[in-house]
DNA sequence: TTCCAGGGAATCA
DNA sequence: TGATTCCATGGA
């Protein structure tokens, strides 16, 4: 059991959108998340009394740190609260937190969001392990962990394109030859780390944001996609066309230094708003 | 059928 | 720099 400091909800920061390797089950004695990250398969729920879990190849300390619970998020959450829209954002979603995920199964599954739905991604990810991945198995809950650059080597171009790529399987081939050092982007200044990741072929701004904030702990990354440029457009532009670049400036401008949290908080409501509508009609 | 999805590269002005 | 177009794929 991990006691909780601050507001924290499981289900949000897992259904936010920043983290694709997860399945939810019921079982005898209740709803329980199975979560894989890197070569780690936790099991969690959260109850009254904290986050409790069960994991292999993961830690206490491992999971703080994957869901973010080391961050000061009343803190965090004060300095992005700039106006109405971002506190009914924050209310609606309290607890949301911006997670610390294994780099490497972050910037592949990233790679594979371009111009590709969340179900979609989902399905190549899974794709990718189930082919490539080491077994693991915890409480009757068998998977497969996010292949290791050693593993997805051994995947052809041909390979990548059955697991459902696209377009998308030869950045990934690319990169499995020549993959990034993530210690060494994680030691850099937000800027130089997004510079570096913009070099590798697939990877332009939005995704050097992405691996920026969800697993190098940069914070002020504020990844701009149709929802965030949408939800910018609409509450902060009057509605006026905003070419992603200004809005992605004017993130990053506006909440400072923690402008990664307010996306995530404007991406999920944004996106919930149109599901809620669409569920209406 | 057509449109769209947590985009990026190539091309052209 | 800024705007268009193409890139696979599957669901609505």
């Amino acid at each position: 059991m991990i006691s909780l400091n601050g507001p924290f909800s499981l289900e949000h920061t897992l259904l936010c959108g920043q983290f694709f390797r997860f399945r939810r089950e019921a079982r005898a004695d209740g709803n329980w998340f199975f979560v894989m990250n890197g070569p780690a398969l936790i099991k969690a729920r959260q109850t009254q009394e904290g986050l409790e879990y069960d994991a292999v190849n993961a830690g206490e300390h491992d999971i703080r740190r994957l869901f973010g619970l080391d961050h000061d998020l009343p803190s965090i959450l004060s300095s992005i609260q700039k106006d109405d829209h971002m506190r009914e954002a924050v209310s609606k979603y309290a607890g949301l937190r911006v997670m610390r995920q294994d780099p490497w199964q972050c910037l592949v599954s990233f790679m594979c969001s371009s111009n590709a739905n969340i179900p979609q991604i989902n399905r190549m990810t899974t794709n990718l392990a189930a082919r490539w991945g080491t077994p693991l198995e915890l409480d009757g809950f068998s998977t497969k962990a996010f292949p290791t650059p050693e593993q997805l080597r051994g995947a052809s171009l041909q390979d990548l394109l059955s697991c459902g790529l696209g377009f998308r399987a030869k950045f990934v081939h690319e990169l499995c030859s020549n993959q990034p050092d993530f210690d060494e982007l994680r030691r850099m200044s937000y800027a130089d780390a997004h510079e570096k990741l913009m070099e590798i072929d697939g990877v332009a701004e939005k995704i050097a944001d992405c691996v920026s904030l969800f697993a190098l702990e940069k914070m002020e990354a504020f990844p701009t996609d149709v929802w965030v440029e949408r939800a910018v457009r609409e509450l902060y532009f009057n509605g006026e066309n905003v070419s992603t670049r200004k809005a992605r400036e004017f993130g990053r401008q506006y909440f400072g230094e923690h402008a990664g949290y307010a996306q995530e908080y404007l991406y999920y409501w944004r996106r919930m708003k149109d599901v809620k509508q669409a569920k209406q009609v």
